[in-house]
DNA sequence: ACAATAGGGGAATAATTTATCCCTATGCAA
DNA sequence: TTGCATAGGGATAAATTATTCCCCTATTGT
C-alpha cells in the first residue's frame, strides 16, 4: 500500500466493516480459512483466479486488522498457517448472511450484473 | 464503466453480492435512501466527500442491479427520486448486520485501520 | 439579460488496487 | 545436477475506480 491521499471515511459503522472486507479475495479467505485451509498453498488452490501476490497482501492486512493470525513453522520448505481470531470469528455470522442472500438470488444477480 | 478486461468472479453468493455492493459509496447510498432520503441532491449532502459524479454513477448501477427504482418528475428545475425496490428491501438485514458489527467494534477497528 | 436551480453526462486525470515477473532459501526426488 | 515445492518480497505495469472540470436543459425570480 502507498501513502494515501484521499483520507479514509470512517465515519460509521458500515464504514468500518468496509474497510476490513474491502479487498477482492478478503472474504473468501476468511471464508476458506475458517473452512480449515490454513496454508497459504491451500488457499491459492481454492482461489485459483487470484494471484499469488495478491493473496498474500491481503492476507497481510487481514492479519493487521487482527481477524487472523499467522504461524510461522520453523522447517524448510518454508509453513505458515493462517487461522481466525477470536475476533475473526465474530464475523462469520455476517459473511454467512452476505452469502445467504447471494445464493438465494443467484439468478436474478446473475442476470442484471451481466446485462 | 469501460470494457472489462479482467473477468468477474462470479462462482458463489459471496462473489454475487460483493458484485453488488461493490462501490465506495454503495451501502451508504442505500441506507440513506431506507432513510427517506429520496433526492439525489440530499443524498450529496449526506455524503458531502463523494463527488456528485459517483454518486450519480453508483445510482445509476444500484438501478441497473434492480435494488433502487429512479422516478423522474417532468418538472423544472428537474426532480428525482430513488426508492428502494422489494428486492433492494432484501438486503437491508444483511445492511443492519454489517453496520451492527461494525458499531460494536468500533474502538477496535478504528485502532487496527489506522495502525 | 442573467444568475440560480437540479439532475445528469463527457472527457481527462488522479488515485488506488491487482497483476506480472523475477528473486530468495533449503531439503528431497528423479 | 537439475527441478520442484513452499512462502514471501521488490519493482513495475496494467486495470479499475474515483475525482475534477465543464457543459446542457428549461424555468423562475431578480
Amino acid at each position: 500500500m502507498h501513502e494515501r491521499k484521499i483520507p479514509l471515511n470512517l465515519n460509521c459503522g458500515l464504514d468500518l466493516i468496509g474497510e476490513v472486507l474491502y479487498g477482492k479475495w478478503k472474504i473468501r479467505l476468511l471464508w476458506f480459512i475458517n473452512e480449515g485451509n490454513k496454508r497459504p498453498s491451500e488457499l491459492q488452490r481454492k482461489i485459483p483466479d487470484a494471484s499469488r501476490r495478491v493473496l498474500s497482501m491481503q492476507l497481510k492486512e487481514l492479519e493487521k486488522h487482527e481477524l487472523i493470525t499467522r504461524k510461522v513453522y520453523a522447517v524448510v520448505p518454508p509453513k505458515v498457517e493462517y487461522s481466525l481470531t477470536d475476533f475473526g470469528k465474530t464475523l462469520l455470522p455476517v459473511i454467512t448472511l452476505m452469502g445467504e442472500w447471494g445464493d438465494k438470488n443467484e439468478e436474478r444477480l446473475r442476470n442484471v450484473i451481466t446485462k
